[in-house]
DNA sequence: ACAGCCAGAGTTGTGCACAACTGTCTAGCT
DNA sequence: AGCTAGACAGTTGTGCACAACTCTGGCTGT
């Protein structure tokens, strides 16, 4: 059971992730055959990953054409970050966790991730530590419901940081983001979880701003 | 394309309802090859479908065991009621529609409908024009993310009625339901939509309440 | 010259046979 | 009698061959 469901897991982590970080840009035509060639597998579990991608509207499967990455819909999105920014907040709200020792060694660990970012700003550096943060942003409630739903939405709004990018000012945004783990730091020594949550929906917001511009 | 996915969706929706009306109690062993059978299609595209509502909590497979109806888990469904509480209410927050005459005419039916069920009180009718009447709610936000979050998550928790139902006063339960129906037709018909929302909110939070003694 | 059609390649969807796995029951041994 | 090992039935998971479908390109008839 654990061997085939965990490749499910990691085939489908490693497709979402390509997605978004744009390895896939929007329209980029997969080919089930090749991915099953390329992870040794049969097309029979790669179309299971591919489906549960559809699902989740990072793909679109048409018979007879392919199976197309699906593009970044602004009016969409702008309905995904509206019900994003409201859910962030609940992380505060629904059963927020302690702050143990262990997460304040996680927030000091991704401080110093941002310093490095700062120091060496690159695009594709910056969307995986936001991505690895927002994990852990969600690892702050026990509320299992609160934590998935929150993934699913913010994949699919992944994409649109790597898309602005090159409108925006690249140092300008990891210097803010490293300004946001700073405050999460000081929000969470005070053990105050809630904050931290209200930190984290207060920069989604600003960020949106920026982007939008 | 659209027969292979009409019908996925078909299949779908009807054995999320079986599940949800508990047709199929927890615990049951879904067989792939009678569903098949009965649908008159392979195992293959069921076996689509049967992973979807994996996706979504509602079986299990298990290699070399069968497909099996998840139980019920009462600190989980804790849990998503405490999410779906807030999101009902973002219902009147995030881009609430305009009250058409149409949805007036449809609320008006539902009222009609609670009418009748409250004349003939009957646990599996009012599951079915619960689950509608949730529906009918989605309906009233455009935010097609909210609508689909709010949908996955309710069915999820829409087993908890039926099973507490034993437990309660069936027709105290459709006095009530019908009570919020008619206080959301007032709310609709000053055009109201965030009030309707506030409504459904408080009608779930107390419906949570009674279910819990 | 142009319109229509047909054949072909390429893709996803389906059905089937078999592999992999689990629980049970029975036969045989101690 | 009790226990263990092995065969067996039943289930989901995988691989493969083929069906269904779409687009493209060129060919043919007018």
């Amino acid at each position: 059971m654990s061997t085939a469901a965990a490749r499910h897991q990691r085939l489908h982590a490693e497709l979402r992730e390509r997605i978004c970080l744009l390895d896939y840009p929007p329209g980029t035509k997969l080919s089930e055959e090749a991915l099953a060639a390329e992870f040794g597998t049969s097309r029979t579990p790669l179309r299971r990953v591919l489906a549960r991608l559809e699902d989740e509207g990072l793909v679109e499967s048409r018979h007879g054409i392919g199976t197309l990455v699906t593009d970044v819909d602004m009016a969409l999105m702008t309905q995904v970050y509206d019900l994003r920014l409201h859910l962030s907040a609940l992380v505060g709200q629904l059963d927020p966790l302690p702050v143990t020792p262990a997460v304040m060694a996680e927030i000091r660990d991704f401080v110093s991730r941002g310093e490095a970012l700062l120091a060496a700003p690159d695009p594709r550096a910056f969307a995986a530590l936001n991505s690895a943060y927002h994990g852990f942003g969600l690892s702050l409630t026990g509320s299992a419901p609160l934590r998935e739903t929150a993934a699913r939405l913010y994949y699919l709004t992944a994409r649109i940081w790597l898309t602005s990018i090159p409108r925006m000012n690249l140092r300008s945004e990891c210097a803010i983001f490293l300004g946001e783990m700073r405050e999460t730091e000081t929000a969470l020594d005070a053990g105050d979880t809630a904050a931290a949550a209200l930190i984290r929906r207060a920069h989604i917001s600003m960020s949106v701003r920026r982007m939008s511009r």
